[in-house]
DNA sequence: TCGATGTATCGACATCTATGGATACTACTA
DNA sequence: TAGTAGTATCCATAGATGTCGATACATCGA
């Protein structure tokens, strides 16, 4: 492979063969993170969890959604499931209203999967 | 607006309009994270940080990523473009050889935006 | 300068996704 | 039992995205 340069001057090099450089992401993890984070790939949906993280109580009724967000009420609640899809939020239907509020935990370990040493390390600390 | 329950039981309600609840988290700043976290939504770039977080000296050449992520160097190509357009890594050529680092910063910010106190408030510490 | 090698771009295609109108479903209320 | 209101699903459509072969670009070595 092409070596790195150690300290500024590269060694001699004549090939970049692939190397033993083995992934410590596994296809698995990065799929479920990968969902996660693309849930969170979404300005609107990314409105949606400040507004749930800001509201009082935690929750917000969807019908409270619709106004801020400025999309339809079939968009919001498209938005809404893939973020329930990907863990991030859960709804609870309370008579005529559905209340949604975050996953914390879910949020929590996006954010750990975020540190350099998560990334390169999964051996330990399995979160 | 439907009120939530505080303790419960709900207060009567007899209709759900919009409500003066502001969105704390801005269209402008959820676009960028938004940006960046779409960047994070695909299991093949997700693979790429974790093999540049793990890699010795933080970088990688782009020679060693093609054959582990089991992609055409096009494909590969495309998704360091895609990482690097989101800020979260750094070409550097050397010679024939392209080096991808890691932008810690980047991934830092992102982390941080996952925090609840900072999805609710951005009033203060503008990170 | 020419050939070889590593990387990026182009072009095409299949798939995915955001969006909103129409409509079905659920629950409250009269 | 209707009628009403909040939410989810269905459907169609336009645009975005992942993929890779072909090819252009950049750099090194002879």
């Amino acid at each position: 492979m092409a070596e790195r340069a150690v300290s500024g001057a590269r060694t001699k090099v004549t090939d970049c063969r692939p190397s033993a450089l083995v992934s410590p992401l596994g296809s698995t993890e990065a799929a479920d993170l990968g969902r996660g984070f693309s849930a969170l790939g979404d300005e609107i949906r990314l409105r949606v969890l400040s507004i749930l993280a800001a509201a009082p109580g935690g929750e917000v009724c969807v019908c409270d959604l619709v106004g801020p967000l400025a999309r339809s009420q079939p968009t919001v609640s498209h938005h809404l499931k893939v973020l329930a899809d990907a863990g991030l939020v859960h709804g609870d239907r309370r008579g005529r209203w559905v209340w949604y509020s975050l996953d914390q935990a879910r949020l929590a370990s996006l954010r750990a999967a975020l540190e350099v040493g998560a990334l390169s390390s999964r051996s330990r600390s399995r979160r």
